[in-house]
DNA sequence: GTGATATTGCAAACCTATTATCATTAAGAC
DNA sequence: GTCTTAATGATAATAGGTTTGCAATATCAC
């Protein structure tokens, strides 16, 4: 087995998602963690995101046509809204989810709730 | 304007669609309608889904992570099942969201619900 | 049937997210 | 500090779905 070693990439990618309290995506997270490293490069970001996930420290959000986001596992089980308007993904506490109405004879392993629609920095400019 | 010609190639792609029951990506549209067009295009069936749907004849079906599904434009308020074996999509009826959770000051304008498992004809085989 | 042209099929081109390559850099055990 | 080698950054390469270019074909108004 090969050691780790704590460079200030991984820091600084760690830090960025722990800090977030929102999904974010590899750009999201270079543009994040590149604040503190200028020469933070994409393809560590990818690299250190793959690792984090087998390690299970975060776990991967897939919203359709959106690429990969990720935020620390174990929260508990909540779902997300997308803002159409700045497209950032945003934690929606719980679960609304009463009935699955799945259909005779199928076996539901799990579900996904997405929202979609203004977050509240973008509604109030796009409502005026 | 330019006129529109009723070819056999549209034809097929809309009876699949119609008679599918279920979303249809591009590739199993050309599988059913290239059952009775065998040289079917996979262009062309893009280009009738592109036309398709800007005539509202057919609504784009987005999963994460996969390629975009179509059905009919118009069906009543439903939701989707994505089956991990066979990777189909299907219909589920009605809808079990009684909340939605929005965080303060966040306007939902729509929202999907996916559930994942095993449709009725992988879960048996599964279950084994 | 004839002709104008919308449509097709094939293949090449695109696009965007992600991964691999590889020379260079820097953890960290000694 | 030295040395081994894990990790990095820049960039090329993938991968999959989707789009486009173009010559050949088929629709349909006449």
């Amino acid at each position: 087995m090969k050691s780790q070693r704590k460079t200030r990439q991984r820091k600084a990618i760690r830090a960025a998602i722990e800090s977030a309290g929102r999904p974010l995506n590899a750009h999201e997270i270079l543009d994040c963690a590149g604040r503190d490293l200028p020469d933070l490069g994409i393809a560590t970001v990818y690299r250190c995101l793959k690792r984090l996930e087998s390690e299970d420290f975060i776990c991967r959000v897939e919203i359709a046509g959106q690429a990969a986001r990720y935020e620390l596992a174990g929260l508990h089980h909540h779902h997300h809204f997308f803002c159409d308007d700045c497209s950032r993904v945003f934690d929606v506490p719980g679960c609304g989810l009463a009935a699955l109405n799945a259909p005779e004879g199928f076996a539901v392993r799990e579900h996904e709730v997405v929202l979609r629609g203004l977050c509240s920095e973008c509604a109030p400019a796009t409502a005026l």
